[in-house]
RNA sequence: GGGCGUGUAGCUCAGCGGGAGAGCACUUCGUUGACAUCGAAGGGGUCCCUGGUUCAAUCCCAGGCACGCCCA
């Protein structure tokens, strides 16, 4: 017998090594011979990372759909692994170093902290892979993979070479967003754009020369307001401190004020007096005439904007900072700097990236500043000489104009510091032409997005792709496969050796010098003076782009590669549109020739109650291995299932959480009840046989569950799926199903009971069945007692039972049912409106029924007596005096309850109902009467409607005569 | 500024051209042998506003208002 109550708490890890042991997610299991192949690749989570809600909601829909279709006998593959995500892992990594007051990772070196980081994998890394087990996540354990393995690492070489002997890969100097905490270049998709308060100050940069000019301002209708001789152009910055970097000022070619002044030379007005760098006055399209004074200084080293501009005019780019964004120190005195930077500009002509960048513009005194208090010291020195732009305060006194504004800063989305774009050499992917095979697959549908409105997102990315910078200076993660020769000519190969004899066949074929010192070196057999390995790594993504393939055993030529690529749905949220699906899609066609899954299906953000995003730094922050401690894994599966309608976000209140194990706890109870009735595994049950109404009328609405089950998850409506099997279980199952079948257990029909017990017991299991996607671990618990219960063992796991496919319907058997609930119903509804007590029984008179009528009452007497609290029912020409009259189709039924009545009340709960009815009428009778619409409408619409009429004006007519009976009696 | 989306019961949301629905919450009643993690009955809506298309609009179209998210 089952316990009273299901405790998930002590079920679930039992039901989870039961399907270890048995190894019931091996890749193939329970695939019938010769079945489709169905795989899902985890998108893989980070190796740092615990689960939160994205992830229960990620994995739950996934797991659903892995468990479907392993069910319906194809052979599923569900790839499970982790990322080994560089820049969070050194993170975390260094911090444990710097709480236990170990040495640094530069202290310790390349090697040992790559070394430690492994330890530290094995000892606490993957701690998501245990809790997805505890979701009852059914991938295939043992092929877990993670992106730092041998495979993979092999994978990202083999990927890198082939990308840059095709010319997709390059090396350049870029400006990039830097990272000065972790001293690495990030990726667009890693910074976070927040407004913050800041300041704009306005400066006046002195023109060369002493040269002058009329500087007039106009309103909008062209009047001259401001006719002023200036010696100056004046500019607004946010951040003073790269006015030591500035290349140029520009104007908008439009903009009047500073036509006379184009192509003129001003002195940024910062540093020693004596060395004060010129700088051209340029126009560009780029500065908005009404923003600010219009002309905007230009640090092509610092700027996403400026650098456009001075890559467009041949305005050299110069570096002020190092890489923690501290002002540089390197280099020579200030004064041989501004030199070299002169005589640059006097050369004209398209600067030397490299020469300008090894120049440090500094000045000696702002030289090892951080970049804010460099800042500070800017704006202090340019007010002190008196070249900012003043206004008055309230007191009329001269001030500086700084303007208080709220401007968007660029924030490290894990370092959470000021993000510094920064030219740099990196390594980067030609992303628009990867771009391009991988919109046309979308374009041509051979990958479909799920919502639809998604690819509108994807195609407005892939379109307007940047080139992907993939080169990261961490230590953990795929080093590049790129090394360097003694005059820095770069070899890309898949490893050293290769490396190697690519650069001696190199030097030796161009002779000269190199080849000299090449043939010394091998002389002496010292090869391994001869390269040196590029330093940096490749952005994690880099490897997660290769995971659909990668996994699946590529480069070699493996069985799983062949089954199950293309993998058929990659199951993500719509915040990863741009990191998984966009690269996974551009890798998997430029290696496989082929889209890595037909179809992308974009789930929605889980947000806490209130729709607020969850976040630590609000606390609103649920953790679904609590919800699972307190309510189990099937209740918060289902709650998440039931939410995941398309396109919409996940509201999470913990209270639906409860709601759904109460669901849980109902069924299980109701299989209780059955097992107390001698109803329990049904397997041996055969639908077609079966005679008692109401078993057909549940094998009809079973076989209609199913049908919506199956369709829902084909389309992935999870939310659908999930609430037709809500209400079929609750609503049909365990409510009118068990409550009319009391009466035939309790009674003496030997065959009728023997049918419902097995009857019962099959629709217990094929809802299970249906059910188990959603709800494993009590589903799979069941199916094993339910069979125990009779000392069976069943032939499979629940996990590996056939999907239920029910062709029975009996809408004869439906309707009846549908009839016997509303006689219940409406009996049930007169007692409680009269406060009729619930003791009170009542004999039920019948007046007017029809022989059908006269069968159903007869068959389910027991049924209506029990539910309805009859006594005995009768059948009678005329409605006994001072009775509730109940109209149910053609006949009306009576409740004779004497002086329990309320004779004033019932006439008006009736004159209330006939007001309905005739309101219906009236509707129905003015639709039918229109002709237009019985000309256009469709006709069996229109038909219908004249059915409803029928039925209204029966209804009606019955209410009718009822109310004058109540009225005579009164 | 560009894009996407959302306004339906107190709350969270389904529905989406022909009868306004669910869960939770609320009110009243209930210890009948599956289940109080329950059962019975009930109250509660200008389907954001304004136009248009249509025989018919909560649903389609246009405009507006409000809110959310993403990208500049």
């Amino acid at each position: 017998m089952l316990d009273k109550t299901y405790d998930a708490g002590s079920v679930e890890p039992a039901i989870a090594k039961r399907w270890e042991e048995e190894d019931a997610f091996a890749a193939g299991a329970n695939a019938q011979t010769g079945a489709e192949p169905y795989c899902i690749v985890i998108p893989p989570p980070n190796v740092t990372g615990s689960l939160h809600m994205g992830h229960a909601l990620n994995s739950t829909l996934q797991d659903i759909l892995v468990r479907f279709e392993r069910m319906r006998g194809k052979n599923v593959l569900w790839q499970t692994g982790m990322d080994h995500a560089g820049i969070a892992t050194q993170m975390v990594v260094e911090r444990q170093f710097a709480e236990r007051g170990e040495p640094t990772r530069r202290e310790m070196g390349r090697e040992a902290f790559i070394d430690r980081i492994w330890e530290w994998k094995a000892q606490s890394g993957g701690h998501i892979a245990t809790q997805l087990k505890r979701l009852g996540a059914s991938c295939d354990w043992s092929r877990e993979r993670f992106t730092m393995d041998e495979g993979l690492s092999r994978a990202v070489r083999e990927v890198f070479v082939s990308l840059y002997k095709d010319g997709l890969i390059y090396r350049g100097k870029r400006l990039v967003n830097w990272d000065p905490t972790f001293e690495t270049a990030i990726s667009d998709l890693e910074v976070e754009n927040r407004e913050t308060d800041g300041h704009m100050w306005h400066f006046r940069y002195p023109l060369a020369d002493g040269e002058t000019y009329e500087y007039v301002e106009k309103d909008a209708e062209g009047n001259v307001t401001l006719r002023e001789t200036r010696d100056y152009i004046s500019i607004a910055t946010t951040r003073p401190e790269t006015m030591l970097g500035d290349g140029a000022v520009a104007v908008h070619p439009s903009d009047e004020r500073y036509a006379p002044i184009v192509g003129k030379l001003c002195e940024i007005p910062v540093g020693p007096k004596e060395h004060r760098r010129l700088i051209p006055i340029i126009a560009d399209a780029y500065p908005d005439p009404d923003f600010g004074s219009g002309a905007v200084k230009i640090t092509g080293a610092h700027d996403f904007n400026d650098y456009a501009v001075a890559v467009r005019n041949g305005i050299p780019l110069f570096r002020l900072m190092d890489e923690k964004a501290a002002l540089r120190s390197d280099g020579e005195p200030y004064a041989e700097e501004v030199a070299r930077a002169k005589a640059i500009r006097e050369e004209g002509g398209k600067p030397d990236a490299a020469r300008v960048d090894a120049i440090n513009l500094v000045p000696d005194e702002y030289r090892g500043l951080d970049r804010f208090e460099a800042r500070r010291r800017v704006v202090e020195a340019i007010t002190a000489e008196g070249l900012a732009v003043t206004t008055t305060d309230a007191e009329g006194n001269s001030v500086p104009f700084v303007e208080n504004r709220t401007i968007m800063q660029p924030f490290g989305d894990r370092s959470g510091v000021v993000i510094e774009p920064m030219l740099t050499d990196q390594w980067f992917a030609d992303a628009e032409t990867l771009a391009r095979p991988a919109l046309d697959a979308v374009r041509e549908g051979r990958t479909r997005i799920v919502p639809e409105n998604w690819t509108k997102t994807y195609y407005g990315w892939m379109e307007d792709i940047q080139p992907w910078c993939i080169s990261r200076q961490l230590w953990w993660g795929h080093q590049i496969p790129a090394w360097y020769g003694p005059d820095g000519h770069v070899f890309v190969e898949r490893d050293e050796e290769t490396a190697l004899s690519a650069a001696i066949q190199y030097y030796i074929a161009h002779g000269g010098p190199m080849k000299a010192f090449i043939e010394d070196k091998l002389e002496n057999f010292k090869p391994g003076e001869i390269l040196e390995r590029d330093e940096d790594v490749l952005d994690t993504w880099f490897s997660s782009a290769l995971w659909p393939f990668s996994t699946l055993g590529w480069p070699d030529d493996a069985r799983e590669l062949k089954t199950y690529y293309p993998t058929n749905v990659l199951v993500t949220g719509f915040d990863l549109i741009f990191f998984w699906v966009a690269r996974m899609m551009m890798m998997g066609l430029y290696v496989m020739d082929e889209v890595p899954f037909d179809t992308v299906y974009f789930h929605a953000l889980v947000r806490d109650k209130n729709g607020a995003k969850m976040s630590k730094s609000k606390g609103n922050v649920i953790d679904p291995v609590e919800l699972v401690d307190e309510y189990g894994a099937d209740a918060l599966r289902f709650t998440l299932a039931i939410m995941a309608a398309k396109g919409r976000d996940v509201k999470l209140d913990p209270s639906r959480v409860a709601g759904y194990r109460n669901f849980g706890t109902k069924l299980w109870n109701a299989t209780r009840f059955a097992q107390m009735n001698g109803a329990a595994g049904g397997d041996t049950f055969v639908p077609e046989k079966a005679k008692l109404t109401i078993d057909r009328w549940i094998l009809t609405e079973l076989g209609r569950t199913a049908r919506e089950v199956t369709e829902a998850l084909e389309d992935y409506r999870f939310n659908d799926a999930a609430a037709s099997l809500y209400r079929f279980v609750w609503n049909q199952l365990c409510d009118w199903y068990v409550e009319l079948a009391k009466p035939i257990f309790g009674g003496d029909e030997p065959y009728a009971k023997r049918e419902l017990q097995s009857c019962m017991a099959y629709v217990l299991d094929e809802a299970g069945k249906l059910l188990h996607p959603f709800m494993p671990f009590m589903t799979e618990e069941l199916w094993r007692q339910t069979a125990a219960e009779r000392g069976e063992t069943r032939e499979t796991l629940a996990c590996h039972a056939p999907w239920p496919e029910i062709a029975f319907a009996d809408e004869e058997a439906a309707a009846e049912i549908n009839w016997l609930v509303e006689v219940v119903s409406a009996i049930r509804s007169a007692r409680a409106e009269m406060n009729v007590p619930p003791s009170a029984k009542a004999p039920l008179v019948v007046v007017g029924a029809d022989a059908t009528t006269a069968e159903r009452l007869e068959r389910h007497e027991a049924a209506i007596m029990r539910l309805a609290r009859v006594e005995r029912i009768e059948k009678a020409d005329e409605p006994p005096r001072g009775s509730v009259q109940l109209v149910v189709e053609e006949a009306t039924m009576c409740l004779p309850l004497g002086e329990l009545i309320d004779l004033d009340g019932e006439a008006e709960r009736l004159s209330k109902a006939l007001a309905k009815a005739e309101q219906e009428v009236a509707r129905l009778e003015k639709k039918l009467a229109n002709e237009k619409f019985v000309a256009n409408a469709k006709p069996g619409i229109v038909e219908a409607e004249r059915e409803k009429l029928a039925e209204a004006h029966e209804t009606r007519d019955k209410l009718t005569l009822a109310e004058g009976r109540i009225r005579q009696a009164r």
